[in-house]
DNA sequence: ACTTAAAATAGACTTATTCTAAATTCTGGT
DNA sequence: ACCAGAATTTAGAATAAGTCTATTTTAAGT
């Protein structure tokens, strides 16, 4: 509805096109706030994040969205916190650090962690994902 | 109140006592329902459990119990499902296997996966923990 | 523009967990 | 054994994340 659309937010509406999404008004400005930087991000937050200036976007629609986005790979999942599913924007393979005493999260690139071994895998399954989670305190 | 109480639940006593948790009525009976064997369980399934014949325990204490036994080290915290937290019984070094489809937990021993590096600390930190979380998809 | 399927919405609902304030039970000192 | 104070338990209310439902709005192809 803008006449001169952002290079950024084009780019958002091309990637959704990309996996199969339509382009909504909400899932644009979602996408915004998502994909300005590489983040961890709550629901709650990403909520707050977009309508932080006028009401845009339901409650609902954050959710659905944020559900879609990871289905279609746009997003991880990562389940560290008992009550809250982060969202990672950071697509590449990597592993977490959790901050314990602030619950936190930051991102260790996936060379960083080296694993050697893994255990045969029951038939019938295959592997989706491996997660490291280191969990630190402060000394 | 028991007068001759069973050998398990004296155990259970020792090991609470061990940790400087007094034993109370009800913290042997989660107790019992708990180590009974190695296992994966959320609060309300203790809850259940322990209420199976007849009302014992609240839901309060139950949630206060975990925490506490959590905190002492006598269970560990699991985080994979977003929406509970497991507490595990088994405290021996391992990791776990996650059937996304069934949403169950299997462990499997610390042996069987070999991480061979891992990053820098930042600073003013320690390690707690390491989890492996790998995650497995039906074929 | 018109139609229809997809998407978004408000707000009620569910579910896990925490809180609160009162009642009960321990524990250590007598 | 008895008592006081501390620790623990309790029922039920409160909170918070997330889901559901029924209705309205929007997107996209004709």
């Amino acid at each position: 509805m803008n006449s001169s659309p952002s290079h950024f937010r084009v780019e958002i509406v091309n990637r959704l096109r990309d996996c199969g999404i339509t382009p909504t008004h909400q899932r644009i400005r979602i996408g915004e706030v998502l994909f300005a930087k590489a983040q961890h991000v709550s629901a709650e937050q990403v909520l707050s994040m977009v309508n932080r200036d006028k009401e845009e976007v339901s409650k609902a629609t954050v959710y659905n969205t944020l559900g879609l986005f990871a289905a279609k790979g746009l997003l991880h999942e990562v389940i560290i916190d008992p009550n809250k599913i982060f969202y990672d924007t950071n697509l590449e393979k990597h592993h977490h650090l959790y901050h314990m005493d602030s619950s936190t999260l930051e991102d260790i690139e996936a060379d960083q962690v080296k694993i050697e071994q893994l255990p045969d895998l029951p038939k019938g399954t295959v592997l989706e994902d491996v997660d490291v989670i280191i969990r630190l305190r402060k000394s």
